[in-house]
RNA sequence: GCCGAUGUAGCUCAACGGUAGAGCACAGCUUUCGUAAAGCUGGGGUUGAGGGUUCAAAUCCCUCCAUCGGCUCCA
């Protein structure tokens, strides 16, 4: 005898080995037809899964369930793969799960998916779908099933089924386990048939490196999108459709915002007036804030020598993603390569080079007498040379980061503990070698300005340093009113790339974790996000196509201080090492500004908006007053334009509307004569006749409240 | 960096082996107009760059560059 407690508390009896197919028929016939999957005690198992247990907790799941609607994914992209291998028999599968909105399924096939062939995928998946054959489950003991997998010579399969826990694999076939339908290596569960996998679309078509491993084999990513009804697929269409019209690149082409230059430079960003002047009013907004907070200004160069990126240890670190180093003569860049040499020696042949390159130096300067480096001694011995050597030749390297000079700014100074905290901001433009792939508008670039800055305090003062940061960047994104955002505590994960001691990562740990908990929002720690120097807290957003990207962040770090030495003498005159805290509430104004642009489709607030108030004057009778009502507005701070072209008012006030300004003056023969103006705005509403001075004010106002 | 797609006037697009076109924008002229597009005229392109195939290339092939979507990376 089987109990089944429904959602609902009702309990329903039924005799040992019952589905949850014959259980749902006895519920009702609408539930029926549309069950797509059961959940068994928390797991969720095919409809025609037998029931043992004597009770269970039983709920019935259709499309319109979370879990219902993944299955139901799931087994749209077993039919998509069926499809893709009868039309492409050299298809090796790999691993097809179900992701948000819909599917993917990774495949192995010389010959490249393109979108052309979506449409015969298509068609051949929807006469899978008009066959309506079952999804029939069977499983094998570990070695059979092994063996089966071996001799079909899929190795992804193989693979899959290694990691698989359990004594036995489950296959799941289209159809009866005899037909010689397609079948799968696959946990399951799935919906009852393949009629059942909803209205679908294949998306695109992406390489994917196996196991997202950029050393392994690329793959191919077929994705597909899958909803309960075909109006549900349609309205998803139509909502991406819209979606796109937010984008940031083509809103900043629209409204001429920035633009990115070819002859420029990949990912170097130009702000044109109308965007600059939107991302001053950032800049402002945040100079205020932290001038109330007890921030001082700094400004620092662009660019700084090599060797206080080898201190910082970033570097070494991120070779491969900065803007190779600057080298004023051939020799600095022989040292240069001598200190990687003597820094990453540990084999024979590393050595031999490294004599080589060592003796070449000293053939073509023979000013460098004094051998005093033998090949084989201690790496750090060897270090320590070259960089005496360094000193007077090194290399420079575009800034990737502004810490290392807000750290020699706060050492050329001693401290005292009175002093502490200090806290040293820039908006600081930084550089970075970004991958090319990587580039896109001004969310990923390789020159970026970061509203930065590093406070140098106590152990004791973290705690309420941090909190204040956590504190302002929630203020300003809530001002934004950009709160669609997640926080992410990123630590560190058992990998070799972190610099430090245990003991610091793990006070640095505890001050995040405190931060976090004492803000009162909800996050998630997430190991392996962590910087290499220690763990942070990130704000991260959604764009308008549904990428996440990392806005504002807060990191504490123990480990700088430690590798510049920096020290404060404390209360007992004795030196004492400060904490660094590096954090920036926008993160970087291009990236910000991008998501601030799609999150307002390009209609800014007033106090942010490019241009303020336009003023269109009907006819040229009245241009003298626009002007005079121009010159007013301008006079006072308003960003106001002018418009008294012989355009009739209609077209003036489309060409305000389509740059999104948002007050619209329109000034007639009528206006002129009362000195008032009449006010629309940029969503067609009609505020009608004011006085010009009230008109002035109220907008000032509005500016100076930065009202959203 | 990798996989795939795409590069035509300032912008959005057409032409798909046979003389590069439209709309918007821009300039000039006419119009002086009342809340989302007045009319006429005109200027503007070695079709991303460089090679190749062909009698003939925007169109086919190759190599770069850039953009887009993913993957990988992200201090």
């Amino acid at each position: 005898m089987v109990k089944a407690r429904l959602p609902d508390g009702k309990v329903l009896e039924h005799p040992n080995g019952v589905t949850a197919e014959q259980i749902v028929a006895g519920i009702g016939p609408g539930l029926a037809k549309a069950a797509l999957v059961a959940r068994v005690n928390g797991q969720l198992v095919d409809l025609k899964a037998p029931i043992h247990d004597a009770e269970v907790e039983f709920a019935v799941l259709t499309s319109k369930d979370a879990d219902g609607l993944m299955v139901m994914r799931h087994s749209c992209a077993h039919v998509m793969a069926e499809a893709i291998c009868d039309l492409f028999p050299d298809t090796k599968l790999v691993y097809g799960p179900p992701v948000e909105n819909g599917f993917y399924y990774d495949i192995d096939l010389p010959r490249p998916i393109t979108p052309d062939d979506f449409e015969k995928i298509e068609a051949r998946m929807a006469e899978i779908v008009a066959e309506a054959r079952p999804f029939t489950r069977y499983e094998l003991p570990r070695g059979d099933a092994m063996s089966k997998l071996a001799d079909e010579g899929n190795p992804y399969k193989v693979d899959n089924a290694e990691r698989a826990e359990g004594d036995a694999l489950s296959f799941y076939v289209t159809g009866s386990r005899d037909s010689g339908c397609f079948e799968d290596l696959c946990r399951g569960p799935h919906v009852p048939d393949t009629s059942r996998v909803g209205a679908f679309k294949i998306m695109q078509v992406a390489g994917a490196y196996w196991h997202g491993d950029a050393t392994k084999q690329q793959l191919q990513r077929v994705y597909g999108t899958s909803w309960p009804t075909p109006k549900d697929l349609k309205a998803h269409l139509t909502q991406l459709e819209e979606a796109r019209k937010r984008d940031h690149r083509k809103i900043g082409q629209e409204l001429g915002l920035f633009t990115i230059d070819p002859l420029v430079g990949s990912g170097l960003v130009l702000w044109k007036p109308r965007g600059a002047v939107m991302r001053h009013s950032l800049e402002t907004l945040m100079r205020e804030e932290l001038m109330a907070r007890g921030y001082q200004p700094v400004y620092t160069p662009h660019i700084g020598r090599l060797e206080l990126y080898r201190t910082s240890g970033h570097f070494p670190y991120y070779k491969e993603s900065q803007f190779p180093p600057l080298f004023e003569s051939e020799r600095a860049r022989l040292l240069n390569d001598l200190w990687e040499l003597a820094r990453t020696h540990n084999s024979p042949t590393a050595s031999e080079a490294e004599r080589r390159l060592f003796e070449a130096i000293l053939a073509d300067n023979p000013e460098l007498k004094d051998p005093g480096y033998p090949v084989d001694a201690p790496v750090e011995e060897r270090l320590k040379r070259v960089r005496t050597w360094l000193v007077g030749e090194d290399g420079y390297l575009l800034r990737p980061m502004n810490c290392p000079h807000h750290i020699r700014v706060f050492a050329s100074d001693s401290r005292s503990y009175r002093d502490l905290p200090i806290r040293l901001a820039e908006f600081g433009t930084v550089y970075r070698f970004e991958q090319s792939g990587e580039i896109s508008g001004l969310t990923r670039v390789r020159g970026f300005t970061q509203d930065d800055a590093h406070i140098f305090c106590t152990p004791d003062q973290v705690h309420r340093e941090m909190a204040d940061c956590v504190e302002l960047t929630c203020k300003v994104l809530t001002l934004l009113k950009l709160t669609d955002f997640r926080v992410r505590v990123g630590l560190r994960d058992d990998s070799d790339k972190y610099v430090g001691s245990r003991e610091n990562w793990e006070r640095a740990e505890a001050a995040v974790r405190a931060a976090v908990r004492e803000s009162g929002m909800n996050y998630s720690e997430e190991p392996g996000e962590a910087a290499f120097y220690g763990p942070k807290i990130d704000f991260v957003v959604k764009d308008c196509i549904g990428r996440d990207w990392q806005l504002g962040t807060v990191q504490v770090d123990y480990n700088l201080p430690e590798r510049f030495k920096l020290r404060y003498i404390g209360e007992d005159n004795a030196e004492h090492q400060p904490v660094m805290i590096h954090r920036a509430p926008f993160g970087s104004l291009e990236r910000f500004s991008g998501i601030l642009i799609e999150h307002f489709g390009g209609a800014f607030p007033l106090w942010l908006s490019p241009a303020q108030v336009v003023v269109c004057s009907v006819s040229e009778k009245s241009e003298d007053y626009a002007r005079q009502v121009f010159e007013q507005a301008r006079g006072i701070g308003i960003r106001a334009e002018l418009d008294v072209s012989s355009e009739r008012i209609g077209a003036k006030i489309r060409a305000a509307t389509l740059m999104k300004i948002p007050y619209i003056l329109v000034i007639g023969e009528q206006e002129a004569a009362q000195k008032r103006v009449n006010v629309r705005t940029r969503d067609g509403k009609q505020l009608g006749e004011t006085g010009l001075p009230e008109f002035l004010a109220a907008c000032a106002l509005e500016i100076a409240e930065r009202r959203a």
